[in-house]
DNA sequence: CGGGTTTGACCAGCGC
DNA sequence: GCGCTGGTCAAACCCG
């Protein structure tokens, strides 16, 4: 469990909580922010599978894989918290397998303009994976 | 035309 | 066995 407060994003925080079953590593990551969240802002390329209306939730709850697949077994799910709409919560499932992808490299550096603040917000989301990739990015 | 997204259908697991 | 729910599939659709 770490916390990172993001200063670019108003009112921003990261909380990230990580266990591991069944050998499969499951990493919980809410983010509290008014912004929309690019669905490839955490430095991978996924694409969406699916979305689901959930009991007890009224925002939808989307499904995305690793659009690395099948090379990449990692899946991530994105719900709003029910209690909180302005709460992000993002379930990652697995780990990469993989370089990070190139193109999110830029993608990364076009949102965030800040250095520091782009080191913050990579980092909060890297650090909870325990990849052995060379992410190469140029912070 | 190709690749990504949407969305209803389908499937599996679980509780009753 | 049946119904409910979460997760996935895949055809249709959209957009560059």
């Amino acid at each position: 469990m770490q916390e990172e407060n993001i200063g670019f994003w108003s009112h921003a925080s990261v909380q990230i909580d990580s266990v591991v079953t069944c050998n499969t590593k499951v990493s919980l990551i809410s983010m509290r922010t008014d912004h929309h969240i690019d669905s490839s802002l955490d430095g991978y390329k996924w694409s969406k599978y699916g979305q689901k209306l959930t009991k007890g939730n009224s925002s939808l709850r989307t499904y995305f894989r690793c659009a690395m697949a099948p090379i990449c077994p990692v899946k991530k799910k994105v719900q709003r918290s029910a209690e909180d709409k302005s709460v992000v919560v993002a379930i990652y499932e697995g780990e990469h397998n993989h370089p990070i992808h190139s193109n999110c490299k830029e993608s990364i550096q076009n949102h965030l303009d800040d250095n520091s603040v782009k080191e913050l917000f990579c980092n909060a989301f890297l650090n909870s994976f325990s990849t052995n990739v060379d992410l190469e990015l140029s912070l």
